[in-house]
DNA sequence: ATTTATTATACCAATTTTGATATAATGTTC
DNA sequence: GAACATTATATCAAAATTGGTATAATAAAT
């Protein structure tokens, strides 16, 4: 079954005040937040998804919890919620 | 001192005989090519930039050939050269 | 309220990456 | 051509991540 939308939105409503109170964004959980609406829209709970990887759902978690993953784990990932990493070095 | 331009091109002159040959860009060899230009414009040498990193040279040389590093890896090597890494998920 | 599903956390063995050293290969400068 | 600088490769120990199991916490369904 798909995930509930406001489970997602109560973790998106937790994040940017814990991150307002650090008075930045994380960027490891930018990069969760990317992986959660990822998998959302790709309708797979994570023991679904870590079906699709390879893996266990704790892995899924893990990554999806702000823990910082390899490359290669993070486009198996991507390939699993049908989708590609696209990374770039921006003006910081 | 900064690096040769035509050191540069020819890597990239390379690269693409070699990729055509597979006919398709290896993601591994695109992410190499990124760090290697943003050092580029930093106007950085591997052993410059690996003392920025906190690391070797070699582990540098390592990152710019292909190799998957960690996020971790990769947001130091993106400080160094004074940039951020900016992480999507896109269709594929 | 109970059951089921989903997600989160802890722990540890296995695997992978990092970091360092040594050194080779290539390119640049003089 | 020699000296120097830069980059590439190999190896191995240390560190970090993965993978799996167990289990707890939370949410949804009944």
């Amino acid at each position: 079954m798909t995930i509930p939308f406001n489970e997602l939105r109560k973790k998106w409503r937790k994040d940017p005040k814990y991150l307002k109170a650090y008075g930045e964004l994380e960027p490891e959980f930018e990069l969760a937040r990317e992986l959660i609406m990822a998998r959302a829209k790709a309708g797979l709970s994570q023991k679904e998804l870590a079906r699709k990887m390879g893996t266990s759902q704790p892995t899924v978690a893990r990554l999806e919890s702000g823990h910082k993953p390899s490359l290669k784990t993070l486009e198996r990932y991507a390939e699993a919620v049908g989708m590609k990493v696209d990374i770039r070095l921006v003006a910081g």
